[in-house]
DNA sequence: TTTAATACCGTGTGCGGTAACGGAAAAAAT
DNA sequence: ATTTTTTCCGTTACCGCACACGGTATTAAA
């Protein structure tokens, strides 16, 4: 295995273009690994004409050979496609790699723990290569627990890190840190606008938006949605959801320009302002059919609503799996939920880390945004 | 890494059972690899007093070693919790591994494609392990090209098989035979009576039908639905659509009592003959809105023809991501897709086969039911 | 020119297994 | 009692790589 990753000729691309044409390039690249290859370091040595220790040095960039034997030993791992043995690599080094992942933390049955659950599916694989992993929650609420969760993060020493970014400035202030460590940090969820990231793995927010309007509405007559809202405390945050607000009000003013679009805001922590709120919503819309949506995870606050005073006469729309959102859907007050597989995209995160940290390579695609599933009371049973 | 499945104590319960006691055998198993386990094949040995060769002779029950030593060494085992390095294991064992996949050929932009794409996934894993993939194409509408397929697969004596079963007979019989060399085996796509399989991997099909009556009705006062289908010879196929057009009519009768169930058969091959089918079927059907299926995955052949007859009057639901369904989907001849990620389904098979051979564990689940993807034109962009 | 420093490079050991080999002890045959 | 066979087990040589170590040219300092 290589020692560490900026200065591995594997890891680093900057290294094999010093030395190596691009015509040789292209055959190390188009190398497959593990397919019958019999390339073994003293291959290399010997028709290099230097020992293996020398061949090692040059992999792993740690000096104490002549340019000139360098370049030839660059030259013949690109000719033989010299690919390391990973068995072997990670036997022979006693390296420990730990992969750090900071996500907002939860209560049970809360959106983050289908996070959590992918993380533990990443752990896996990442396991097998020797990599632990270390899950660090931090607060969404409170600016100064993330940036503990930062700073406990960076004194651990990672080799790679998976994050969910909510606050902004701080991630951005995070991941410069990274970059300057040259440690190789994935986003999930949702992403900022720097671009030093190995990998992004989340939802399509604004076209989730859009979706989730036309589920909505499924032409019928909409004269105005009702969007339920959480209230909360906003100092630098950066909400995705207000991406996906944008997509459902482009689609519907482009396809209703004549439906109204209300705003309801109610608090998750106090039932009776909730349900005055969703009550005076009810009196004020003449409308004997609503059509609602929630833009977060949370839309079984209008389902219990909407349970308890026994109202059928409404059109629900919300997001994510949880499992309240799902009796939700089952029982008929959700009409369906748009469902994103964020463990998968946990998970993918590791493996694309462990990936790089082994391999030395990189994701395929550097932003990846995983599919919008539509759930509905037959096909939700079989969503896992 | 262990020699072959059968009589290896990993791979073997049998074999533990035999000299483990039940509290130990709950040590062994809430063992988890690699997590600073730095138990040896040498601790083992010296801590049963023997030489790390008997302790390999007993891991893999190559025999050679008396009663007492053996037992003597299982108990260590489990009381130090000891789990083979598999690293070292790879590297030191030179053995190689086949994988055989017996699917269905298939022309650019079929089905089965996407089934290849996930083998070529799954490749991918595998490969990591040093076992190497073999996909085997047949006809599925030639009895005989099956036989010789699988014929084919024992003659190359692979250690495990993946299996799109078409012809049941056939089928059952070839797997009796693998069940007998003791060759584990995973069904993909669909999935027979026998009950000696690895696990399964694929879409629940009646509820896809059932799913997908609902989607094409959705509310509409529907009083006649058109299910298409495709003439084709059948001598001892076992097609699984059949069960998805069971959910079909089965929810249409429990929703729509009075509604009708017409089937309209066309010709893959013969364009004529497939317009005049469909032009007699919309000369037949008085209502203005049309409400048409296609149970399997060619519904692109409807969409051609609704696109050249410029027929915008129908309500089209079908299955699969083909890309001349995509674009049928995006162009607004076909309403929706029902979809599941057959290529997941193989690299899910080759996966969960692949750990069994090198860790020994089986999948958590063995009957394993894909979710049921619904694609309309606004998420479809968005299914990788 | 001698010596010290530096730049380079080969050798060797070990990581945790696998499996062939050969030998000692026990059992069986003579 | 001796020989032969069988049973059982330790030894040893890898597998491909990482890395410490020590050595030899080469260059700089004295």
């Amino acid at each position: 295995m290589c020692g560490n990753g900026k200065n591995c000729i594997f890891g680093n691309p900057k290294i094999i273009d010093t030395f190596v044409p691009l015509y040789i390039r292209a055959a190390v690249a188009r190398f497959i690994m593990h397919e019958g290859n019999k390339v073994t370091i003293n291959d290399v040595a010997k028709a290099a004409g230097v020992s293996k220790g020398t061949v090692d040095r040059v992999l792993h960039d740690r000096g104490e050979v002549s340019a000139k034997s360098k370049e030839k030993i660059l030259k013949v791992i690109a000719e033989l496609g010299y690919r390391p043995n990973f068995y072997a690599s990670i036997l022979a080094s006693k390296k420990n790699y730990l992969i750090s992942c900071i996500i907002p933390e939860f209560n049970d049955g809360e959106f983050w723990e289908l996070t959590e659950k992918g993380i533990d599916q990443g752990k896996e694989y990442s396991g097998r290569f020797g990599i632990s992993i270390e899950p660090v929650m931090y607060d969404q609420y409170d600016l100064e627990s993330f940036q503990r969760a930062c700073a406990k993060v960076l004194a651990s020493e990672p080799s790679g890190v998976v994050i969910a970014p909510m606050f902004r400035n701080e991630t951005l202030k995070f991941v410069k840190e990274l970059s300057d460590r040259n440690v190789p940090y994935v986003y999930i969820d949702s992403k900022l606008e720097d671009d030093g990231y190995l990998a992004y793995y989340g939802m399509p927010m604004y076209q989730s938006g859009y979706l989730c309007a036309d589920i909505l509405t499924d032409g019928h007559p909409v004269r105005k949605v009702h969007i339920i809202r959480i209230a909360r405390d906003k100092r630098g945050l950066s909400d995705p959801t207000v991406t996906r607000r944008t997509g459902l009000i482009d689609y519907i003013s482009e396809h209703y320009p004549d439906c109204v679009i209300e705003n309801t805001f109610i608090d998750p922590k106090d039932k009776a302002a909730r349900y005055g709120k969703l009550d005076e919503l009810f009196r004020n819309d003449p409308d004997p059919w609503k059509y609602i949506v929630m833009c977060n995870s949370r839309v079984h606050f209008v389902a219990d609503y909407l349970r308890d005073r026994n109202i059928r006469t409404c059109r629900v729309i919300g997001f994510d799996v949880l499992e309240k959102n799902l009796s939700a859907l089952r029982d008929g007050y959700v009409q369906a939920l748009i469902a994103q597989h964020s463990d998968r995209q946990a998970a993918a995160a590791i493996t694309a880390l462990t990936d790089y940290l082994i391999l030395h390579e990189g994701p395929a695609k550097k932003d990846n945004y995983t599919q919008m599933d539509i759930l509905n009371r037959y096909n939700c049973d079989y969503y896992i």
